[in-house]
DNA sequence: TTGACATATCCGCATATCCGGATATAGTAT
DNA sequence: ATACTATATCCGGATATGCGGATATGTCAA
């Protein structure tokens, strides 16, 4: 029981869930790019995302000096299935999570256009 | 987005996972009833109670000196179905639940066979 | 080694939340 | 009206959480 109030606890925040509503329609995303597109500073950001570590719903992989983290809900358990569903609902259906979704395609593409590596 | 967090609030706690547990399984159940299963005092009961009102997880009927409460997920929308579904898993796979659910079991057994009206 | 950059963690402060006894409100009966 | 019961709300205090600048850690390159 414990283990499900701390999951929510997790969900419980704005910034949490516009980070999770970008990782759920995205591969794996870097801290650099969510702090740019939520435009936050570094630590609150950063923090977020360990918070989101903690619960589970999220992982994070090093390559190099970034840090990329993905979604780590799987789909296969009954929770899992249900969580996904509530998270692309929220991001789907939020005009928050659609205006995030704007400034990291515009982030993104300015991006790849400078540095080409 | 707002709206989701509040309602991910509203689910990050123990106590009330534990109320809500009990809702999905039961029609609707008084406060007293409640509080007697939880063996909490009154006032964190009802407080708890307010805030899932507030929420729109709970809906509330004054019959005479009670109050009842019941479930007010919509499983024909989205996100009630989801909500639905992890609270149905709470409450089967949970010890805490489980527990619960055989407390209220002896307390309305008690309570029906002393007063009969 | 040094320097530069990305990320993580530390810190003090502000705010939010939970608790439960005390009190207020509402309903019913006499 | 009074008395009793069930429920809701108030209150002060304890704890938890969020914030973001400052600092520490980690990685790579020269």
């Amino acid at each position: 029981m414990e283990r499900y109030a701390n999951l929510f606890k997790a969900l419980a925040d704005e910034t949490r869930l516009r980070l999770l509503a970008l990782l759920v329609e995205r591969e794996e995303l870097c801290v650099c790019d969510l702090m740019a597109t939520l435009d936050l500073p570094q630590s609150t950001v950063s923090r977020h995302l360990a918070t989101l570590r903690h619960s589970g719903l999220v992982s994070g992989r090093r390559q190099g000096v970034w840090m990329y983290y993905r979604l780590a809900v799987d789909s296969g358990d009954e929770t899992g299935a249900a969580l996904g569903s509530l998270l692309r609902h929220v991001a789907a259906r939020t005009d928050q999570a659609r205006a995030d979704r704007g400034r990291l395609r515009a982030y993104l593409a300015a991006k790849e256009k400078n540095t080409c590596d």
